[in-house]
DNA sequence: ATTCCCACTGAATAGCCATTCATTCATTGA
DNA sequence: TCAATGAATGAATGGCTATTCAGTGGGAAT
């Protein structure tokens, strides 16, 4: 269907073209058996990749995408070198695995936090700025992750596609809660899709601050303004934050 | 006083450390003359240097920090390989310099846009909003090279210097002037802070949009999200943006 | 206990790229 | 016109890193 381009220096190497290395579960042997072994030396195809991408958020995160090496991805997970080829085939494909274990991550948290806020945008709102700056989503490495690859993104087909979806998910989530909260409370001077790009580009601003000046932005102090930016544009649903501490 | 540390693969050769290669005007040598060439086989060192960043820019911007080699550079310039290493001694320097270009003009762009708007806040953070996405300041290439650095910024200590720099002269600019107005125009119930650091965030999340996303966010939609935001903050001072066509 | 399979290893390979430097030649001053 | 100067060149060098692959040994099956 779609001939995967992949622009960059080195080749991918052999095997047919697998779009998509499925995380959990892809045993390509005819007969597949292997019960989930623990931790020896071998382990099954599904925790070895997982533990190869922590290693890689934890190797980006520590030391930035320039200096993340094959090697270093590998002493960082405490295995050899070939290991990483071996089970993603090339480099650039853990790092594509890599974004999109984020990606997925991050898609699943907005799915949980907004389930059932049809009836309650306003509460879905509330659900998603809390989300968005939980620390299991918005801690230190996984936003150096996300960010390095955001500066590369425009130049791989591999890497702009799964943002674009993220993208576009979240875009498409956050309009449809501030235009049904604009119906349902009847805020008629209120443009949605301009709250809603509004409310995006915020939290993604605050998300830049949180990584690169942690010592003059917290999570709660971006919490807080997102608060107040909701506050200032749904008055009757949302309250302007006090100082007390969140939660 | 502050030895420098480059952290970094390759080596900063020979030459004591000089940090901070002036742009215009550094000639070392004793005898200075060198009028001011125009565009032969030799030119003056801070033509070609001007020259050398501006293709980094574009380098940067049309395939990416890790695609961006010494020799696509010097292609890009029209001059030989060796150049770059002639006049800037090290590519790492040569990034270095791109990146305080950019800085500088940014820095001098606002403090041209809020010079004199000591007695009227309202009318320097205008100028600043507009400043901000005027197209000279706010164009894809540079944004490109913008967060192209960003992604690298933790871990390159020159770039975190020059950056934070940058930064905090922003910060303190936007939270002055919103101290400034919230005092003259009696906003009593603003947080000057919060309202600062919230529209600084959401001015580097709108210029994300621009770069990533150029086909669902434009520069008059980033200004119109702007002008909302502080409109809603100081509805005394700025009104919600219509639909018209900006300026 | 023995055999076999295959996950894993890590040294070797090949290619890329920053840096060097001997050479070329445009420009300037005499 | 003729040296002298030094800006610019680009081939050569060396270091780094992704990828390969022949071998090793852990563990399952019998």
């Amino acid at each position: 269907m779609r001939a995967e381009q992949v622009n960059i220096a080195f080749q991918v190497p052999r095997q047919g073209v697998n779009e998509r290395l499925a995380l959990p579960d892809s045993v390509p042997q005819s007969r597949r058996r292997r019960p989930a072994r623990k931790q020896g030396r071998t382990a099954a195809p599904e925790e070895r990749r997982a533990q190869l991408i922590e290693a890689t958020i934890r190797c980006v995160a520590g030391r930035g995408l320039a200096e993340t090496t094959i090697a270093t991805v590998a002493r960082e997970a405490g295995l050899s070198q070939g290991i990483i080829n071996l089970h993603f085939q090339s480099k650039e494909r853990l790092l594509t695995e890599t974004l999109r274990y984020l990606a997925d991550e991050y898609r699943s948290a907005s799915n949980n936090a907004t389930a059932n806020s049809q009836a309650d945008p306003a509460a879905g709102l509330q659900a998603l700025v809390d989300m968005c700056f939980q620390r299991s989503i918005c801690n230190r490495d996984k936003l150096a992750v996300w960010f390095a690859f955001w500066g590369e993104r425009r130049f791989r087909p591999t890497y702009r596609r799964i943002c674009a979806a993220r993208d576009n998910a979240h875009d498409e989530l956050v309009r449809t809660l501030c235009t049904n909260l604009c119906k349902l409370g009847e805020y008629s001077d209120v443009e949605p899709v301009l709250v809603a790009d509004g409310l995006s580009a915020l939290t993604d601003g605050l998300w830049l601050d949180l990584l690169v000046r942690p010592e003059s932005m917290k999570r709660e102090q971006a919490w807080r303004i997102t608060m107040a930016y909701l506050a200032d544009a749904f008055p009757r649903h949302f309250q302007q934050p006090g100082l007390r501490a969140r939660e």
